[in-house]
DNA sequence: TTCTATTTGGAACGATCGATCAAAACATAA
DNA sequence: TTATGTTTTGATCGATCGTTCCAAATAGAA
């Protein structure tokens, strides 16, 4: 019988997903992925596939563990309000506190590739929808408890708050200032008052 | 003496910043750049220097011909509240009615080049921050004109319509669905209300 | 016309792109 | 030990990348 992988692929594949993150797909090479992710090129290919199946799967990772797994751990551990608030909070951090530029993956992925490539757009778009789902939930489940208004409409405020957290992420690539990201947190947090 | 060039540079660079705008700066070839823009690899050298060069040309055009110029117009042209919402009308009508996806090449520069090319970030960052200066600015004149309740706050409502105006752009590519971006586009709304 | 300066067209450069392949290395089953 | 089958390795593939260069073409100056 065989032998068994000299490498962790999940552990691999996180740090393709980090450097597909930081630069995008088209500016990160084989070459590239070869050096970080540390596996040679043909064990690379067998387990991964082609550049663009290991993004794919890059993708989907990112999407499972980090904007899932981000907003199940806030559900569990905060009530609706403070937990929505949460994940703006935590994009802020990521600037201010990580000094990370990278911004979110999907958001970087919706402009790069997005309106080229029908696979792609769809795990993008449904991980988008999701986000917006998360924004919609949290205001209905703050309503019942008390916390958010009833006047306000969860579809609409929802949407809205997908936009404002969509801009948050690409402003922390371009222009991360304390006060420029702080003020759309806030907004977020009027929108629900 | 020499002999006129045969062709419009501002003509041939529209058709490069076009290319640009649609498919981004990485995945744009100079082999397409030479089919689009219908002139000779030597002209093209010669006239706009190599890619990057060519590419911060087109970004100042656009950051001239697009954003400057359609601001500058919707000034002109309507009393401040409907002006600053006509910014979010045209975005969305560029999707809606025009069918393009290509949102807004400033946007777009702003998650793949602004990170990793400080020249190129300081053209995105400040077309960005004269955007939200249009914001701030209209928001003023509509406090004045008695259109926009003074309770809003020019600078921090300002920043929150960047903010939305940036994501009405990445969806425009992602999930170009009009309940979506309207939501948007009625938030900027209430925000002013 | 002849000369000059510049553009033009296209071949070609070295580097890098994504991708493949055959042989060596190796763990397990027999 | 030997046989088996997968992983690893590094060389290497053709294509394309951005870029350069030179001869042919051309319009004005002399």
């Amino acid at each position: 019988m065989p032998w068994e992988k000299q490498f962790d692929s999940e552990e691999v594949l996180d740090k393709a997903m980090t450097a597909f993150w930081a630069k995008g797909y088209e500016a990160t090479s084989m070459q590239d992925l070869v050096t970080c992710m540390g596996i040679n090129r043909g064990s690379l290919y067998a387990t991964f596939g082609d550049k663009r199946s290991l993004f794919i799967q890059a993708l989907r990772r990112y999407d499972a563990r980090h904007r899932l797994a981000w907003t199940a751990a806030l559900t569990e551990s905060k009530p609706p309000r403070e937990a929505l608030l949460a994940v703006f909070d935590g994009a802020i951090d990521a600037v201010l506190a990580a000094g990370s530029r990278d911004g979110c993956l999907l958001v970087n992925t919706a402009l790069e590739l997005s309106p080229h490539d029908a696979e792609i757009s769809k795990i993008v778009a449904e991980g988008l929808a999701e986000m917006e789902a998360f924004f919609r939930g949290k205001i209905e489940a703050g309503q019942k408890a008390g916390e958010i208004p009833a006047a306000v409409d969860p579809c609409e405020a929802g949407r809205a708050l997908l936009g404002l957290f969509i801009g948050l992420r690409v402003l922390s690539r371009s222009r991360p200032e304390a006060a420029l990201l702080r003020s759309l947190r806030h907004q977020a947090e009027v929108l629900i008052s």
